[in-house]
DNA sequence: TTTAGGG
DNA sequence: CCCTAAA
């Protein structure tokens, strides 16, 4: 079964806590606009503002995840799954899953104050945490699910699940939930016919009492007046997005038709997806939780993986490695930001569509800009570059709606029978770990890449009469982090139409993790930086070819963006920002279960070959068989041999013939005595040869 | 690198 | 499947 999603990110929604002064500014603003005074910013401030956002953003990580008090992980679908048949013990496959492709729209709405709530339930939070640390394995994984006895059993078919980018433009529909007040509140920024705004409430919008608990950092917009939060709002909304609290993101299914919760209707709007081939290869690898969270591999590991067979793994880790220490630092970059933030508003750094101007250098230090010349630190308007100021007597307003960010593609695969709850954590962990990373954005003008972060929207020559449709702003990994080649673990095996070469064409410079899709009638603006971040494949190519010219190209066109994106394996785009997850440290190898095939040459073999020669046994007969090592096939007859001695009843998974299991009864028995002769025959000899 | 086993 | 001690 396939599974076809679309992941949007709604960029909406994420903005800087306000503080009184922001708000006052933000008033004057309005004023300002009445009077259609020019928007007098530079490509850098844009870069900044979404950056900001976007960072923001980043607290719906792992952490997100794993601070998930009890429920475990955030729902993963909002709208179908849980209107419906919700239980999450419900095999996927009796939700009419079956279809080849079944596709749905996740949007990615909301947003929640965690931090705050962090504090407020620390007990459960520990609890939640420790959950969400064990759950998230039992899908792809086979760590839980096996250690309940489930493990293998647990697969007929395999499910896949591919989160993608939206083929077209959509309404972008976000909500607010306040996970105390168990409120729920629904904002809808913009339908996608006539860009309304509906608010429902505005005070919980603008509520940023949370994050400022978060951030230690009080200020009186923490005040439930609505009056004065308000005309923040608005002037958040002109710039298409609305502020919410932040932290913890929560996805949304959204169909188009309610009905269609059981993914049995395919969305029209996914129609330039297409099922993958094959369906037994491309997956997100799954990020363990903290129990691969360790600070660093040992001497004995480096060792150990130096070796060729291990090396990608090795670099992998290693990688994994930086990218765990770098998010180590992530909340406070975080805070660093957002204080920021706080101060770039009092000091009224915020231009006037709310764009809040230059966050500061403590965004993970440069992550917004590359050039070295940026101004840093809250910057008033005026003391940005003079090219700016040149122009500032221009009257044209630049208006920026960004309807949304998309997040790549996801491959994700299950088995049919895997239940909807698992189906949550494993979407869940795959955008997490995308969204988890520290991000920058990177400006598009028609496809290219605006590296001047001073240019003025104007001079980029953008800001007139340029269609959205130019214009477009890409989710990059932040070059302090350089993705290393981390997506060779298991790359020998890529098919002729796998996709080696996009990443490595995109190597030096990563790819772009995602899309932006401007919308409206904006003018564009300039913005530099760019550079693709490498997304990490995992590796299972050998058995599902992804053909590059697949989904991507295709969606990219239909949906307008603007940036395009190379083709790869979707499940690359999964990996993508294997970053400091701690989850993501050392990822697991997704679950192949053993056909049956498979183990009737496994049997085959091991009564030729006995066992103890497992290498022989993987040459003979699984020699092209990449996947499988030698310490597969042993563990796999490791549990063949439990299997054949437990009642037909215990045993669970693909049913191996009975047949197969008697034979391995056999020959483990057999081979089992001849390693009991060969110890005792050297006595007899060592006795003969004294 | 392989084996062998525990987790 | 992972991790590792041993070989």
């Amino acid at each position: 079964m396939v599974l076809l999603k679309r992941l949007e990110y709604g960029f909406n929604g994420y903005q800087v806590p306000p503080t009184p002064r922001a708000a006052r500014s933000a008033r004057r603003r309005c004023e300002f606009r009445r009077k259609d005074y020019v928007q007098k910013m530079c490509a850098f401030d844009l870069l900044a503002t979404v950056a900001g956002k976007l960072l923001l953003e980043g607290e719906c990580s792992p952490k997100s995840v794993d601070t998930f008090p009890d429920k475990g992980q955030p729902e993963v679908v909002e709208g179908s799954v849980k209107k419906g048949e919700i239980g999450d013990n419900k095999p996927l496959e009796e939700k009419s899953c079956e279809q080849d492709s079944c596709e749905r729209n996740f949007l990615f709405t909301e947003i929640v104050s965690q931090a705050p709530n962090s504090i407020f339930h620390a007990n459960e939070l520990t609890r939640g945490q420790n959950d969400a640390c064990s759950r998230p394995a039992s899908v792809i994984t086979s760590e839980s699910s096996e250690k309940v006895g489930s493990a293998e059993p647990m697969f007929n078919d395999d499910c896949k699940l591919r989160l993608g980018i939206f083929p077209h433009t959509l309404d972008v529909e976000s909500s607010v939930y306040r996970l105390e007040g168990e409120t729920e509140k629904q904002i809808k920024i913009e339908s996608p016919n006539n860009r309304n705004l509906a608010i429902n409430n505005r005070a919980d919008m603008c509520n940023v009492g949370r994050s400022e608990a978060w951030d230690r950092k009080p200020s009186a917009l923490v005040s439930s007046d609505d009056s004065q939060k308000f005309p923040f709002c608005s002037d958040q909304i002109l710039c298409g997005s609305f502020p919410v609290k932040q932290d913890v993101v929560k996805l949304v299914t959204r169909d188009d038709d309610e009905k269609s919760r059981g993914c049995t209707k395919p969305s029209t709007t996914n129609k330039a997806f297409r099922p993958p081939p094959h369906v037994g290869d491309c997956r997100t690898r799954k990020f363990l939780p903290s129990k691969y969270w360790k600070p660093t591999p040992n001497s004995k590991d480096k060792e150990h993986y130096d070796s060729d067979a291990e090396r990608c793994n090795y670099l992998n880790r290693n990688n994994s490695y930086k990218r765990q220490r770098s998010q180590r630092d992530y909340p406070f970059k975080k805070r660093k930001f957002f204080d920021c933030s706080s101060v770039s508003n009092s000091d009224e750094g915020i231009s006037s569509d709310g764009i809040c101007s230059v966050p500061e250098n403590g965004f993970g230090g440069g992550a917004l800009g590359s050039s070295p010349s940026l101004p840093r630190g809250p910057t008033n308007p005026t003391s940005l570059p003079n090219n700016r100021a040149s122009f500032q007597s221009r009257n044209s307003h630049v208006k920026l709606k960004i309807k949304s960010f998309r997040v790549p593609e996801l491959f994700i695969e299950v088995p049919e029978s895997a239940t909807v709850g698992s189906l949550k954590r494993t979407v869940m962990e795959a955008v997490t770990a995308i969204l988890g990373g520290e991000l920058r954005v990177g400006v598009l003008l028609r496809g290219k890449k605006i590296r001047d972060d001073n240019k003025t929207l104007l001079q980029t020559g953008i800001s007139h009469d340029n269609k959205l449709d130019s214009l477009g702003f890409t989710l990059e990994p932040t070059p302090t982090q350089p993705p290393p080649s981390l997506c060779l673990e298991d790359c020998p095996f890529q098919l002729p139409c796998d996709t080696p070469q996009p990443l490595a064409r995109y190597h030096p410079t990563p790819n772009v993790g995602q899309i932006a899709h401007l919308q409206g009638n904006l003018d564009t603006l300039s913005n530099p930086t760019g550079t693709n971040i490498c997304n990490f494949i995992e590796s299972d190519r050998d058995s599902a070819p992804f053909p590059p010219n697949m989904s991507l190209e295709k969606t990219t066109t239909d949906s307008k963006a603007l940036v395009s994106v190379p083709p790869m394996k979707a499940e690359a785009l999964a990996m993508v920002p294997m970053r400091k997850s701690k989850q993501s440290e050392a990822q697991r190898r997704i679950r192949r279960p053993f056909t049956v095939s498979e183990v009737e040459a496994l049997v085959q073999a091991v009564e030729k070959l006995g066992t103890g020669r497992w290498r022989d046994v993987k040459l003979r007969a699984f020699d092209n068989a990449k996947h499988r090592t030698y310490v597969d096939l042993k563990d796999k007859w490791k549990t063949l041999v439990h299997t054949a001695r437990i009642s037909p009843q215990q045993r669970r998974g693909e049913p191996v013939p009975q047949k197969l299991l008697d034979r391995v009864l056999t020959a483990h028995a057999f081979w089992s005595q001849q390693q009991v002769k060969q110890h005792l025959k050297p006595q007899p000899e060592t006795c003969l040869l004294l």
